[in-house]
DNA sequence: AACAGAATCAACCGCTGGAGG
DNA sequence: TCCTCCAGCGGTTGATTCTGT
C-alpha cells in the first residue's frame, strides 16, 4: 500500500523529468542559478521548480557546455592531442584527471577525442576493439585499447600494410631509434619517430593486471626497459609518405616530425599509440 | 545531387565514494 | 554502523554534421 503510493509518486516524478537537448531558456535559468548560488546544489534547481531537469543533468550541462572558460567548437590542437596521448598512457582512462591538464577542455571532450581516435585505430587495424580487461567490470565497446591477448594476431603486418597502401616504402626493421621526449626537445631536433612493432611475448610473460591495457603497457617505459627489454620489441622508423614529403627521392628515409603526424592531412595520429610516452607533466617546467 | 559511412558532439546511464544524519 | 543524498566519473548511445564517392 504505502509502497505502491511511493512507487506512483516516483513514477510521477520520473514522468516530470525532462530529457534531451537543452533549450536556450533552460540554459539561461541554469546560468542564473549558478550566478546566484555557484556551481552547486544542482538538485535544488528541480526542487525549486526552476527546471524539470535532474541535478545530474544540470551539472553536466554546466560542466560540459555552459562553463565560461570552455573552448567550444575548437578542435584539439596538436599540443592538446599530444598531451592527451601522453597522459592517457600514464593515467589510463582517467578523463577527468587528464582534462585538468587541458585548459578549457572537459572530461567529455577528452573522452570523445580518445574514442574517435580509438575507432580510427580499430578501423586501420581492420578489426574492432574488443572489450578489454581494463580496470572496470563494466562492459566497454570502443574506448579501450585492444586487449593484450589479441595483439599477436595483429602483429605489425596490418600496420605495415596500411603504410604500404599509402605508397610508402618499407624500412627495414633494424636499429632502434627512440624519440627524444617531444616536449623537451624542439621538433626539428627529433629525427625519427620510433615505431615499435607489437612484440611476441615470452610465454611466461605475466598477464595484464587489472587496469592495464596493452597499449598503455607497451608505452610504459618499464615495459620497454625492464620487462621485455628492447630486444623483444622490434622498432622501425616510420617512413615518410610521398604525399607529405616535401622533397627528396623515394629512397630517402627522411625524418618525420611529430607535428606532421598530427596534421589534419595525416589522420594516423594513432601512430602515437606506438610511441614512447611523453614526459610526465610533473616534469614540465 | 544523393547517398553511405565516418566523425563528432551532447546527453544519458550506472556506478562509486564521500558527507551527513 | 547503516542509510540516504549528492557530486563526480567513466562508458555508452543516438543525433547531427562532415566527407567521400
Amino acid at each position: 500500500m504505502m509502497e505502491g503510493k511511493r512507487r506512483m509518486a516516483h513514477d510521477d516524478e520520473l514522468r516530470d523529468i525532462k530529457k534531451g537537448p537543452w533549450k536556450v531558456e533552460e540554459d539561461e535559468v541554469l546560468i542564473n542559478h549558478v550566478k546566484k548560488y555557484g556551481p552547486r546544489d544542482w538538485s535544488s534547481i528541480r526542487s525549486k521548480g526552476l527546471l524539470r531537469r535532474t541535478g545530474k543533468s544540470c551539472r553536466l550541462r554546466w560542466v560540459n557546455k555552459l562553463r565560461p572558460d570552455l573552448k567550444t567548437g575548437m578542435k584539439f590542437s596538436a599540443d592538446e592531442e599530444r598531451t592527451v596521448i601522453d597522459l592517457q598512457a600514464q593515467f589510463g582512462n582517467k578523463w577527468a584527471k587528464i582534462a585538468t591538464y587541458l585548459q578549457g577542455r572537459t572530461d567529455n571532450d577528452v573522452k570523445n577525442f580518445w574514442s574517435s581516435r580509438q575507432k580510427r585505430l580499430a578501423r586501420i587495424l581492420h578489426t574492432s576493439t574488443a572489450p578489454s580487461s581494463s580496470k572496470s567490470h563494466k562492459t566497454t565497446k570502443h574506448l579501450q585499447t585492444p586487449p593484450f591477448d589479441f595483439i599477436p594476431s595483429l602483429k605489425a603486418t596490418k600496420l605495415e600494410e596500411e603504410f604500404a597502401a599509402s605508397s610508402m616504402e618499407t624500412v627495414p626493421f633494424g636499429e632502434v631509434v627512440y624519440p627524444s621526449p617531444i616536449s623537451a626537445v624542439p621538433v626539428e631536433q627529433q629525427p625519427y619517430v620510433a615505431f615499435p612493432q607489437f612484440p611476441m611475448l615470452p610465454p611466461d610473460y605475466p598477464p595484464l593486471l587489472e587496469g592495464q591495457d596493452f597499449i598503455g603497457r607497451l608505452g610504459a617505459p618499464s615495459f620497454l626497459d625492464d620487462e621485455l627489454g628492447h630486444s623483444a620489441l622490434g622498432t622501425a622508423q616510420v617512413p615518410i609518405a610521398p604525399s607529405f614529403q616535401a622533397s627528396g627521392t623515394s629512397e630517402s628515409h627522411d625524418a618525420v616530425d611529430i607535428d606532421s603526424l598530427i596534421d589534419d592531412d595525416f589522420p594516423p595520429i594513432d601512430l602515437f599509440d606506438q610511441i614512447e610516452p611523453l614526459p610526465s607533466p610533473s616534469h614540465w617546467s
